[in-house]
DNA sequence: TGGCATTAGTTAGTGAATCTAATTAGAATG
DNA sequence: CATTCTAATTAGATTCACTAACTAATGCCA
């Protein structure tokens, strides 16, 4: 697979139970963020997941929010994206494709890939999947504090930067 | 079901997409960063799921840790924290019980109650998913600038309020 | 006190989500 | 041209989570 597709990365690998990492402990107040982070990540994620509207799940919205912000991504470019197996993404395409949500087509210069792009539908799925009354992340996010709210850029850019691969 | 107990919260109900709200809209760069938000926090769950250690999933290692912090929780109040359905709480402890991490008893004051709570393999187990080798998120935070790892304490308590029921 | 409503948890059944292993087809290379 | 590598798919299995229905226990009120 050639990288060179904007925000293309390489499958996700497995990762290793037994590396050797030379760097510096991290503290206990470090330690404990960690599991913090990891509870409440896990549980916004049950959360969302939990939202379905107009028979999309949050898996299908997900994959057709990373379509549109990719722009007709090769199959494996999605899978990685979005943090699954190939596998795992062709049955989530073959869904949306089912739904009348996306297309796929092989890639003019190489056979073996197919590229997925967003119909009319499916675009405006991610759309509406985006307006206040449906976008529960948003009204949610209404719910805090000024200050709050300023982090909010600084927080989702870390996520961001911790889903990158290692 | 009273809500005595810290931290406790009502059975999580499916969010309803029809609800009036008069709040003031959320600007674009808002939506946008909702929108980020759900993709990263969806994706770095999956990332988190995959890390399976001795044997332990994501969902166990979750649930033994909210039993710990919670202390000896009711079933209930295990499955409202973590977010999912009294049922798939049951299955989780089911398990959780049978790799005898967990035993649950029926509580003193109220019989038709369940409270679970960690033995000492349960304990060790929680420990260990926190070491520095084991910890998946503790080494990735590592990575981040020394202005990121300030914030962090913020970021985790905004995620959490996220998480809350509304 | 008895009857009814409410509550906590469980059982049964179903569907979504995701992985691994194997396979097929296409591209690259010597 | 043969071999190796790569992209996607198929098949099978596992994990995760929901809903509906049910049972048992508790609370409330006439």
């Amino acid at each position: 697979m050639t990288t060179t597709t904007p925000g293309s990365a390489v499958t996700p690998t497995p990762a290793s139970s037994v590396e050797t990492d030379p760097r510096p402990a991290v503290s206990d107040s470090e330690t404990e963020l960690a599991a913090r982070l990891r509870l409440a990540v896990l549980r916004l994620s049950r959360r969302l997941r939990q939202q379905v509207a107009g028979g999309v799940t949050a898996t299908q919205v997900s994959a057709l929010a990373t379509i549109e912000r990719l722009g007709s991504p090769t199959l494996g470019e999605l899978a990685a994206s979005e943090q699954v197996r190939p596998p795992s993404m062709t049955k989530i395409v073959v869904g949306l494709e089912e739904a009348g949500l996306v297309n796929r087509q092989v890639d003019a210069e190489d056979r073996r890939v197919a590229r997925v792009m967003l119909n009319a539908e499916g675009r405006r799925v991610v759309q509406r999947s985006r307006s206040l009354r449906t976008a529960y992340l948003a009204r949610r996010l209404r719910r805090l504090s000024a200050p709050e709210r300023q982090s909010l850029g600084e927080l989702v850019r870390l996520l961001e930067v911790l889903v990158e691969e290692p």
